[in-house]
RNA sequence: GGGCUUGUAGCUUAGUUCGGCAGAGCGACGGACUCUUAAUCCGUAGGUCAAGGGUUCAAAUCCCUUCAGGCCCGCCA
């Protein structure tokens, strides 16, 4: 949609919105006077008979079938509430408006209309018109009225034609709503207090990512979006407060698949004289809530398995999970020994580990993730993949970080809060190295961050849940695209495709 | 980044295996119809078969390139 020629504009529907300036009436009026949304109108008359009701109702919304008889004309009207049949004979509302404006009347348009309520022969409570008005007339033919929009690409690529179309579409996006705003509501009833952290940052860091890069004329410097809030949180514990969270758009660029868009949403918790055991009972305390908020049940049906999120879920260490699901027993085993087992597994990384503690990580990912179905914490992950984690309270080369798994996909990732300003120095130095010898998804060193860790951080417990792969899970859904309202596409000739020179801010 | 795969009318699609006039339904337009509901009936228009190139007497169909999707892998959450 790079140019008027991608517009769908039907030209009889052009002249149908002239003809009615004609007529001297309004293609595009200001304001109707809506007295009843649909849902009102069900509600009130469910037990209505064949008899018209004495009361008038006045509504409006979108036509979305029209059966025309001639005289008589059938017509479904839909609100955000849902959709009522109007029954409209020329004799009710005189020739005049008949001709005027029903008969430009096209599936698309926005129309206003009063009547009474009554019940039809077939049993469809329907609202016998005796005014109708068009509020918007479309210039654009909607998609089939039996199949709808199917295609996927144009369905996210114009996602507003599914949501006229695809109810089950629009009833997706209201459950992320919903889940957001329950979400919000779970945290505030517990004191939590919601901020906004800088999503431009000129370090960034609290994930290993490769970020997006821009550049500010007037402060004449890069700035990175942000790939998780993470460090700008814990200088609000610092600060002083106590129970923070941000629900989150944070930026990562890598690449597009069922499971990843370039911009996604996650809820960033932080709890002051809290652990990991707590940000664990947390998470299944928030998720749990929100599925029985949504669903009445703990139980969810995702393309065919049944997930239950009855809680308490299952919690095992990354060292149980690697010899319970792969038949591995890691620990302390020469890394020869691991070498070979890796390799017999048919795992392509095997060269790379370089510790026993490294090899737990690559089993864990090759051999295990894919058998999480059901709600599973996994704790205790090695410290060289965990830089802002607490080192282990009696596991040496541990920290205190869980993830939480449920279908196969990493729904949270949380820690206690490593809080040793020293410490965290020594592991972001080592990030660093990592970042210089070529690995752009290390992380920068914030020594602001190290700083006011510096000025006393309380022990902390902090958590990230992702917020689109819940709702992936809540509502069903096998691709993230269905649960982002605008997913990133690729953009067609026009889009520009050269990189940003750093000698040419202008771009 | 790699592999597989898809693209036909506004929408949903048949036709691609094995090359032989590009079809249908919905929608649109014209007409009939005052309780229909995927309304029905009669008629009409609508196609650069994603784009470009090649093979062939002949290409939606076979081959190549490009564009845009989808699925899987790698990476990431």
């Amino acid at each position: 949609m790079t140019s008027p020629h991608d517009l769908d504009f039907d030209d009889q529907r052009i002249e149908k919105a002239r003809g009615l300036g004609d007529s001297g009436l309004q293609a595009y009026p200001h304001t109707f006077e809506r007295k009843d949304t649909i849902l009102d109108i069900r509600r009130r008359f469910h037990d209505i008979g064949h008899d018209k009701s004495e009361e008038q109702v006045v509504t409006a919304g979108r036509i979305y079938t029209v059966r025309d008889h001639g005289k008589t004309v059938f017509a479904d009207l839909g609100d955000e509430s849902g959709r009522i049949q109007l029954y409209i004979r020329k004799n009710d509302i005189g020739p005049e408006q008949f001709d005027t404006v029903v008969r430009r009347l096209d599936r698309g348009d926005i129309a206003g209309v009063s009547g009474h309520v009554f019940r039809t022969k077939l049993g469809e409570i329907t609202i016998w018109v005796d005014g109708i008005t068009i509020l918007s007339k479309a210039l654009c033919a909607l998609p089939e009225k039996f199949h709808g929009l199917r295609d996927v690409e144009k369905r996210y690529r114009n996602r507003y034609i599914d949501l006229i179309v695809n109810e089950e579409s629009r009833e997706k996006f209201r459950v992320r709503s919903r889940v957001i705003a329950a979400l919000r509501r779970y945290l505030e009833d517990r004191g939590f207090l919601e901020f906004e952290t800088p999503i431009l940052q000129p370090v960034y860091g609290g994930a290993n990512a490769r970020p997006f890069t821009t550049f500010h004329h007037a402060l004449s410097q890069n700035l990175f979006l942000r790939i998780a809030p993470e460090l700008y949180l814990k200088r609000l514990v610092v600060g002083g407060f106590e129970k923070v969270f941000e629900v989150a758009r944070n930026f990562r660029n890598e690449d597009i698949d069922s499971h990843h868009n370039p911009e996604f949403s996650m809820v960033e918790i932080y709890e002051a004289y809290r652990d990991y055991n707590d940000m664990i009972a947390l998470s299944e305390g928030i998720i749990s809530h929100i599925v029985n908020r949504i669903h009445g049940t703990y139980e969810v049906c995702v393309d065919g398995t049944v997930i239950d999120f009855t809680p308490p879920w299952r919690r095992l260490s990354m060292e149980e999970a690697v010899l319970e699901y792969a038949g591995i027993e890691v620990r302390e085993k020469d890394t020869e020994t691991l070498r070979s087992i890796a390799r017999d597994r048919g795992i392509k990384e095997y060269e790379e580990p370089k510790t026993w503690r490294e090899f737990l990580v690559l089993f864990f990912e090759n051999l295990v993730e894919d058998q999480l179905v059901q709600p599973t914490f996994v704790h205790d992950f090695p410290v060289e993949n965990s830089p802002l984690a607490k080192s282990h309270r009696v596991k040496e080369g541990f920290t205190e970080r869980f993830e939480l798994f449920i279908y196969r996909m990493e729904i949270a990732n949380g820690f206690s809060e490593l809080n040793d300003p020293l410490d965290q120095q020594v592991r972001f130095e080592a990030q660093d190295r990592r970042r210089l010898a070529g690995d752009c998804e290390a992380q920068m060193i914030d020594y602001d961050f190290i700083n006011a860790l510096g000025y006393g951080m309380p022990p902390t417990g902090g958590v990230g849940i992702g917020i689109d792969r819940l709702v992936m899970l809540i509502t069903g859904s096998t691709s993230i695209k269905e649960v982002i309202l605008f997913p990133q596409m690729k953009s067609g000739e026009g889009a520009c495709d050269q990189e940003p020179s750093p000698d040419d801010p202008e771009q």
